[in-house]
DNA sequence: AGCGATAACTGATCGCCGTTAAGTGAACGG
DNA sequence: CCGTTCACTTAACGGCGATCAGTTATCGCT
């Protein structure tokens, strides 16, 4: 016990090492050092299997149980940690569609746009909260409050509109074409981040044609 | 030492608890074994963090460092795995675009099925080759014998034929074509997978519809 | 100022994992 | 019959997610 004492002078050292225990009321701001430090590891490490509870407690620099004591489980920690970012995700995808208006089309490829870029800016927490989770994993009942059901329903709505409009196939079947387009704007999100920084299989991919190939192919194709 | 021995009477327990030894020459007898029981363990577990290499090792019969004399890690354990199945992948496709004629419109529309339906019959293995892998991974260095490689360059190649005989728009970028494709697909198979019994978004999900939504809002955007 | 209650957090431990090192015994060639 | 070699095992390491039984700091209250 010759430099482990903090009751005093402990505004100088930021955080992770040692850390000043919460005062009564003040259980949850552990809580939020807990989803930041696992963010900040997650686009660190890029990968959620690497991303440890031992790793993010050391990181606030607490005990590894003290996570338990806000989050159900490893996933739910994950969960929360993406979730943060995705709603920022949907923001952005409101934006696009809201403003500059034009025709339906044209905010739909904006909304791709935005969809893509900010996947491809957030690799780690994307493939985290769309990749395989366990196979056991609950039917998750998600609410209207979750960021994926929200930005489906302003896709589907979109389609709605242009369908209305005469723009799309009068014939559309709107939640099926909604789900074709997610997969395919998720699809190509998905095979860009894999292909980053591999082996080329044939030879560089350049991703801004990929983008442009696959939004304009999906609203050729559904347009009227 | 009472049940334990096994030198005779060997040939009514199947396999599992007690495995007689290969001989001299025979050492990959094993290396088939262990292939065998990691598909089936990888297909009724469905995700591959679930199949473990004691678990691998129990099914056959053998010590878990055993599965070390064939397999450098866990992970070439499961891409040659994955592998296996996916070669019939290519027969498949390779079957659906070659036989039957037709325009090559045609010709990607059956590829096109043919990939969905076989994804959505391998799940577990399909997650597992495409799913994020670790954010380490090696390049990779695959080479003409990679399955991936070989559907790729059926794509490019199914492209290409279709923008010199006018079919498709002549100006297409093929590669970057061919992974917008892939992607739509891929993104397909992947959502369908994902969202398989667990509590739907809006409402049920009807995939056929999807199926056939995606594949010709594909065609018809790359059409001329 | 002192004290019991309670919120906030820790140390020790469990059972599992992937992986490695060292050893054992059966099958073969000579 | 013997030594080598192949096929495999036992034991163990370090790290993982998770649990449980404490421990300590802060609070309201007298």
């Amino acid at each position: 016990m010759t430099t482990t004492k903090r009751p005093s002078s402990a505004v100088d050292a930021p955080d992770p090492p040692g850390r000043r225990r919460a005062r009564k009321g003040e259980g949850d701001l552990l809580r939020d050092e807990i989803l930041d430090a696992a963010e900040r590891l997650l686009v660190e490490k890029g990968n959620k299997d690497s991303v440890t509870i031992r790793g993010v407690a050391k990181a606030v620099g607490v005990s590894a149980p003290s996570i338990y004591l806000h989050f159900a489980d490893k996933e739910e920690l994950l969960y929360e940690t993406c979730r943060r970012v995705f709603d920022i995700l949907n923001q952005r995808l409101m934006e696009a569609v809201g403003a500059g208006e034009g025709t339906v089309v044209e905010r739909m490829i904006r909304a791709g746009r935005a969809y893509i870029a900010f996947g491809l800016e957030h690799p780690g927490q994307y493939v985290t909260l769309f990749g395989p989770g366990p196979a056991d994993s609950a039917p998750l009942d998600l609410d209207d409050s979750d960021p994926g059901v929200q930005a489906f329903g302003l896709l589907v709505g979109l389609l709605e509109a242009g369908v209305e409009s005469g723009e799309l196939k009068s014939d559309t079947d709107v939640i099926a074409a909604a789900v074709a387009v997610w997969a395919a704007v998720h699809g190509t999100v998905y095979i860009l981040i894999s292909k980053r920084g591999i082996a080329e299989p044939v030879m560089t991919i350049d991703e801004e044609a990929v983008i442009e190939t696959a939004l304009s192919m999906m609203l050729d194709g559904l347009r009227a």
